[in-house]
RNA sequence: GGUCUCAUAGCUCAACCGGAUAGAGCACCGGUUUUCUAAACCGGGGGUUACAGGUUCGAUCCCUGUUGGGACUACCA
């Protein structure tokens, strides 16, 4: 049951009787009323005075006159051309009642089954995942969950990038070191390992770079001579070819990656439902840039690289296949839109990547679109900001990342500090309590990265930006057990058959809880979790609101009024749960 | 140079796709608990929405320009 297409419904009704107007019900636009104003929902009237001939006072006077004799509304006031509208009891109470009873309130069909695959996380093999990489898997992760509640058929994909000149420079260092170091001997956890040496390659790199330098070469050609680059080429080269001990490093140690991925993955609370590979998708992409040169979508210059004009689309030329026929970055992701397409025939293929790449994807879809490929069209890139420092941006080579592992550990320590300082945990054994802290660290984590618009960056402050009060996930957790504690004193069994007249921070809440699916659904059509996280807190606040005035189980509550608030409570206990659930965020009983 | 993007309270973010007096949190000041979990609630101060124009009943939102950040523009990924 959905109030606004109620309410509409009677706009269009009164617009008709009244003045005589025929307009679509969908059309007719209406707001939640502002906070110092009386009224529920505000219909303005501006669009319509053309055709009313009348002021914007008169019009709306008129419009809230007739609802109110036809007792569709309680009462109405008018300020300029805004007509403010007061909603009968009934009918809110009536939608808490269908809502409560509708299994299916927590989700809509407007994704109709359409499939969809969304890729994110999509690491390389060479180094720990960091702060950014967070960002970018609890946006995937969320997406997709959001996108199954409204209706999608979702397959979450990683694709790993598994290949390439990187992951040889930390094998080159490894093998170099002589020290034959594993996770087991070392007691590193696998991909803080490979990243370590990735990080000596760099060192040994940089200082040849210097010592060329100072023998009179520009830094350009350095960074060609150094002996190290050479070395890592070379072994490049072997791995293409198939050299049985250079796979073999390379499959041992993206072993060890994949290890620790996947206790960092676990940690987080994503997962996927496949995996794809470069090493799998590269050769594919260049067979379809052979089809692309046969349809002559393509073209090759003389020195027998391939290009794309691109030009028509407002884009460039670009290159699709080097001149000695290696393949670069756009023609594996060409193969990998191919391959899920094979494996799924997706309807929309989404990509969580950061927005440093939305050319590369605008490129991405020209090219396919070229190729007149039948899921072109459905691809979408989820572009989101760089996660910023107040130091500025991370980068990996000045050692300024924040190492994803790390800023857990970091989380679940403060957790326990600011746990123990609240002294609530009686009762709680030590495992419990341990639990406890995970859930509230990570919950501050997550809601303090998701709350904020995907499109823009985001500024991590270590020192200072994970509160646990006010706009927070662990406020919103709060909330909840709030929620779950006053119903186990008051008890959940009563039947609820009916209400006084609603107080104003009642009906608040209920009309907060009606925005539920209007907010799904949002947060879907947009690809934007930020949408359910500012919803929810905005649930919680209101909640809190009706908990300090509206007493729920104390003694002097008539048993009607607290059956009611009992079963209001209850559910936006469950419309909370449901939200951080979407977010990837635990809701404890008790903290 | 070209393309794209961002700029809102001291700080971090909202603002229901053009609507009212631009809202929250943090920080600061004051108040609320013999009563359901004070990680809570209430009140106060704090804004020329970067700047200048334009479009219209109405602009933080759309258009143009300026300034200032960021990204892309690699035979890197």
């Amino acid at each position: 049951m959905n109030l606004v297409h109620i309410i509409q419904s009677y706009l269009k009704g009164a617009l008709q009787q009244v003045f005589d107007i025929e307009v679509e019900s969908a059309t007719i636009k209406l707001e939640q009323t502002l906070q110092d104003y009386k009224g529920d929902y505000t219909f303005v009237v501006f669009p319509y005075v053309k055709q009313t001939r009348k002021s914007p006072e008169q019009t709306a006077a008129a419009l809230g006159d007739f609802l109110q004799s036809q007792n569709k509304i309680a009462e109405y006031n008018v300020v300029k051309g805004f007509l403010n509208l007061v909603l009968n009891d009934a009918l809110l109470f009536e939608f808490f009642i269908a809502a409560g009873k509708d299994e299916n309130h927590f989700r809509t069909n407007t994704g109709g089954a359409k499939k969809v695959v969304v890729e994110y996380s999509s690491p390389n093999t060479n180094k720990p995942l960091h702060l950014g990489h967070i960002r970018n898997n609890l946006l995937g992760f969320a997406v997709a969950e959001i996108l199954k509640s409204g209706g999608y058929d979702v397959k979450k994909a990683n694709l790993i990038n598994d290949r390439g000149i990187h992951i040889c420079k930390s094998m080159l260092a490894w093998q170099q070191s002589g020290l034959q170091e594993t996770p087991q001997s070392s007691g590193l956890k696998g991909d803080h390992l490979v990243g370590k040496y990735y990080v000596a390659f760099d060192k040994t790199y940089k200082a040849e770079i210097e010592a060329l330098v100072n023998d009179g070469l520009t830094e350009d050609e350095a960074k060609k001579k150094a002996q190290s680059m050479i070395e890592a080429q070379q072994m490049l080269l072997r791995w293409e070819n198939g050299d049985p001990e250079t796979i073999a490093l390379w499959k041992l140690m993206n072993g060890w990656v994949y290890d620790g991925f996947d206790v960092t993955y676990k940690r987080l609370g994503v997962d996927f439902d496949t995996y794809y590979y470069e090493s799998n998708t590269y050769l594919l992409g260049k067979a379809i840039v052979q089809e692309g040169l046969d349809k002559k979508v393509f073209y090759k210059k003389e020195d027998g690289s391939v290009w794309i004009d691109l030009t028509d689309e407002g884009l460039d030329h670009k290159l699709l296949l080097r001149a000695d026929g290696t393949s670069v970055y756009i023609t594996q992701d060409i193969g990998t839109a191919q391959l899920k397409y094979d494996d799924f025939h997706y309807d929309m293929s989404l990509y969580v990547v950061g927005n440093e790449q939305d050319y590369h994807f605008k490129v991405l879809q020209g090219i396919l679109k070229k190729m007149e490929k039948p899921y072109a069209n459905g691809i979408h890139h989820v572009s989101y900001g760089m996660v910023d420092l107040p130091s500025g941006k991370m980068k990996s080579r000045e050692g300024t990342v924040v190492d994803a592992d790390d800023l857990m550990e970091e989380m679940h320590d403060e957790a326990r500090r600011i746990i123990l300082e609240r002294g609530k945990t009686e009762g709680m054994t030590a495992e419990q309590i341990d639990a406890l802290c995970e859930d509230v660290g990570m919950a501050a984590l997550k809601y303090y990265l998701l709350r904020v618009d995907p499109q823009k960056r985001l500024l991590f402050n270590p020192a200072e930006s994970i509160d646990f009060e006010g706009n927070t996930g662990p406020y919103i957790q709060y909330t909840n057990a709030r929620i779950n504690s006053v119903i186990d004193k008051a008890g959940d069994n009563l039947v609820n058959t009916g209400y006084s007249t609603l107080l104003e921070p009642e009906r608040e809440l209920l009309l907060a809880l009606h925005n539920y699916k209007i907010t799904l659904d949002k947060a879907a059509t947009t690809y934007n979790p930020s949408e359910i996280a500012n919803y929810v807190y905005d649930v919680a606040r209101i909640y809190n609101r009706f908990y300090y005035e509206c007493p729920i189980a104390k003694e002097d509550v008539a048993l009607e009024t607290r059956t009611f608030r009992v079963a209001l409570s209850k559910f936006t206990g469950q419309t909370i749960s449901e939200c951080l659930r979407l977010l990837g965020i635990k809701a404890p009983k008790k903290m």
